[in-house]
DNA sequence: ACGAACTGTTCGCGGCGCGAAGTAAAAGTA
DNA sequence: TACTTTTACTTCGCGCCGCGAACAGTTCGT
């Protein structure tokens, strides 16, 4: 029999909540071991799959075009991006990794995945499989709405 | 027989990325509908347990105290929060919600997790109790340790 | 050819987070 | 008691972040 005083959807709702909190962490000590912003490796490590377009980093990353314009200003500042004209579209640009971009961008995605991994360590490895597949569910559903 | 050509502690870090990504944007929308930032939101949530000194939100939050002291005033100039005098400790003081700030903590807290719980609600039934407990065994683990 | 739609930028604003330096009170020590 | 040390919090200066409004150039649809 199963205690039902709290439903198994809000445990799981305030433990999301959590792991977000605990992820952005392990995120924000990471960038700062790498000297950079959190946002700033959020974009590297978005950019590691290739170039991406303003617009498509909007998307990517829920953020205002003109928000993003600075972003990438920085970035670009300190040598990590660079803004490479779009040959089909005079207007558009591609942002993309320089070498050192690229070199950083791999040792903070690979830090940050070794630290979330030996969080999973801890758990009995026969509910990997199951765990991973369930989130991935999770995240294929859209996003609710606002209103 | 499972295929490891990804392995499954590797697929459940990037959920766990994405996953953190899309709970902190729920966080913001629900944050914007309440014309709260993100960061208030948060600290009125944590408040909603009642008072908290300054040093406790600080671990709390993961937060330098001198990044606390802005955010407290700002909530507290727009009414949410209040600063008390803790009557042992002369240096201290607690934070706590104002009547507006229990309200809009209460109604941000409940539609965030409303909206988490519409996310989980498409997961089989089933899984739920075994989810929550296995979000819950990872958050129980300490933080990995930074260098 | 011309207006609508799209791509990206600039600007001004307030919020955020840090570290260094400062004040005041409490706790430990001689 | 008189002292140092530790703790609690604030202030300040800095750069980063995110938004919306306003803008210029380009492409698209008709």
């Amino acid at each position: 029999m199963v205690t039902t005083a709290e439903p198994a959807q809000r445990r799981i709702a305030q433990a999301l909540v959590r792991l977000a909190h605990a992820v952005q962490q392990v995120f924000s000590e990471v960038s700062r071991e790498h000297e950079l912003t959190p946002q700033q490796a959020q974009l590297l490590c978005l950019l590691i799959d290739g170039p991406v377009g303003m617009t498509g980093l909007s998307r990517a990353l829920h953020l205002e075009r003109s928000s993003l314009s600075g972003l990438v200003d920085r970035a670009e500042r300190r040598g990590l991006v660079a803004r490479a004209r779009d040959s089909r579209d005079r207007r558009a640009c591609r942002i993309e990794l320089t070498g050192e971009g690229a070199r950083v961008a791999a040792l903070a995605h690979d830090a940050v995945t070794a630290r979330l991994e030996t969080l999973t360590a801890g758990l009995p490895p026969e509910h990997h499989d199951l765990l991973a597949a369930t989130l991935d569910d999770l995240l294929s559903r859209p996003a609710p709405p606002g209103p």
